[in-house]
DNA sequence: TTATTTTATTAAACCGATTTAGTTATCCAG
DNA sequence: CTGGATAACTAAATCGGTTTAATAAAATAA
């Protein structure tokens, strides 16, 4: 019921005007020659009844409201939502808040998305973007806002950006189970044309070929019924009897697939190959545990504030930069015995 | 470059007043006698020009922001970025956006988040209480601002809540245990005041005790890190041979326990009984698969969501309701047989 | 002593909406 | 033909800050 108090309260209770307040609480304080005695004074005041002022006000004026949009594919992913709390903590001590919004990789809910952040009047975006967005994108970026990329590269459009080396994460991955001794690897991945998605096809063949195998890509329809996936991926492994590892593009794919293996009750189950690209804290539970390639989530927070953080307090021009960070091989109590594992 | 425009230059294209396009943009033209006419040559100009007003001079001037202030223990955590989707999902159809803040269940972080909300005006909050916040709270609501209480109870408030039966799921995990022939249960929970943590504990000790049994808790301190949860646990298991099954209190302890069960490298190993408060897309593909007492997650969402819009819409004062729901209890491919299950 | 600069403070405009209180113009009744 | 009601629209106040331009008083220079 107490209603909040305006700097105009704070004014006319210390008997100075609104401007010399406004001076003292945004730092301006000395440099419009307010005397130190009335920075005191003001100062102490506010303290004293805890006056804060209200960012809608501040907002209209200065066209600042203190507030980033974060837009990913699903806020309830594991992944983008560990990135989210460190974004909020690095955030809320340079005193911005973050607004969120799941994309659901669709281009026109992501548009609608931008609509609203922009009404909302942020101050910055921070995207893992959906294909097709690129021309709204170049419009925030030609109206001078802030936008940093991170997770999917946007081709064709110079932009500041975060993201992994998904080729060579891939490639990686792969060279594990060779030198594993797995004969028979087989990719599991989206039916996408995610870039990412296919930047670790890439690496998956290209390790493949170099060993002179043939590359045997498995492609999973996303959003459809769980059962479906792992419908599929049986249907795989049980028409192909030879493979003898797994690499999985995505950890929604593994989680799907490590039950797929589990229902074929093949021999095989316990002496598979597994490796997944994006780690998650169960992995290391399951035995034989499960190899991974985890992204540098800290690494690729910093590196977006930063980014970020620059483009806020820009005053000249600055040319965009694209940052490439490189994966972890997190390799759990190794796969098995090499020399059992192979069934040729 | 191209500035946005406002509602001045609207009005000023269609040689009307500004007044004018704000009735019809806020549906109170026919109320305020703007001519049928009118009304359509502003909607198609608005459309047109894809026009859209300032959310911060809207909020300035109504004091709504269209904002909602979400809090909660860690949005990383599974459980809470689950929820936070959803609110999403329901909000966004209401023209709500959320912002959200980790409170990492501490009572000082937790009212510098209320400050700040309140400084960005959010129209209501959504809120996992730490401990401690009654206060806060209570302020809150007496200034007339919608609060909506999840997760954790916070007694001796008389506010909206929304909360699980955590004694009868508790009881019931127990009750399934007992009824599967494990006879020495423990309950490892966390060292912690937290209501709903003692609810879950009532709720063990009551079954195992009509159960002429006698309780056996492992309290386990949070935040440490998770290497010492896990010793502690293998500590107890190594010392307490008799053990046949572990109730888990959350997730967070299951993990945890798991990978200390694991490393006991005892026969019980895939003998023993699991069940787990809270549910998780990897317990299905443990073996023996894990039972799980679930969050109607679904449930909890739409009634804060709807007892947030009724708060939002009030005309008058309306009690503050408490809701509880009721758990599910998820038996997956049922422990073990029975018969084999003890080791007495 | 007067003119000029410096110091300390403030009045008023502004941001972009909503809303209150009018103002015309038209219509109808008496 | 006049006065009151109604319909259609608008001027101006307001929300709570920031910022520009101005002012009064004190200090310094001429």
């Amino acid at each position: 019921m107490k209603k909040k108090l305006s700097i105009k309260d704070i004014a006319e209770q210390l008997n100075v005007s609104k401007t010399t307040v406004s001076f003292v609480l945004n730092g301006k304080a000395s440099e419009n020659g307010v005397s130190q005695a009335m920075q005191r004074k003001v100062l102490s005041y506010i303290e004293k009844v805890g006056y804060r002022p209200n960012k809608m006000a501040q907002g209209l004026r200065t066209g600042k409201s203190k507030t980033i949009g974060m837009m990913v594919e699903d806020i309830s992913d594991t992944f983008f939502s560990t990135i989210a709390r460190k974004f909020e903590e690095i955030l809320t001590t340079k005193g911005y808040k973050i607004i969120y919004g799941s994309t659901e990789n669709n281009t026109d809910v992501t548009k609608e998305l931008i609509r609203v952040f922009r009404n909302h009047q942020v101050d910055g975006y921070i995207i893992a973007p959906p294909p097709g967005i690129e021309e709204d994108i170049k419009a925030l970026i030609e109206d001078g806002v802030p936008v940093i990329i991170f997770d999917r590269p946007l081709t064709e459009l110079d932009v500041d950006s975060v993201l992994v080396d998904n080729y060579r994460g891939a490639y990686k991955a792969t060279q594990h189970l060779l030198a594993n001794g797995y004969k028979n690897i087989v990719m599991v991945t989206l039916l996408s044309e995610q870039t990412q998605m296919r930047e670790r096809e890439r690496g998956y063949r290209q390790c493949v070929e170099e060993a002179g195998g043939k590359p045997a890509i498995l492609k999973i329809r996303y959003h459809e019924k769980k059962e479906k996936a792992i419908a599929d991926i049986e249907q795989y492994l049980k028409n192909n009897r030879k493979t003898d590892a797994v690499f999985f593009a995505t950890n929604y794919l593994a989680e799907n697939g490590l039950e797929a293996i589990a229902n074929c009750k093949l021999a095989i189950a316990d002496r598979i190959g597994v490796v997944v690209f994006d780690d998650s804290n169960w992995f290391r539970l399951f035995k034989p545990s499960i190899t991974a390639i985890s992204q540098p989530i800290e690494a690729i927070c910093t590196e977006v504030t930063n980014l970020l953080m620059e483009r806020l307090e820009q005053k000249k021009e600055i040319a965009p930069k694209a940052i490439v960070l490189p994966t972890n091989m997190i390799i759990r109590n190794s796969s098995v015995p090499v020399k059992k594992a192979g069934r040729t």
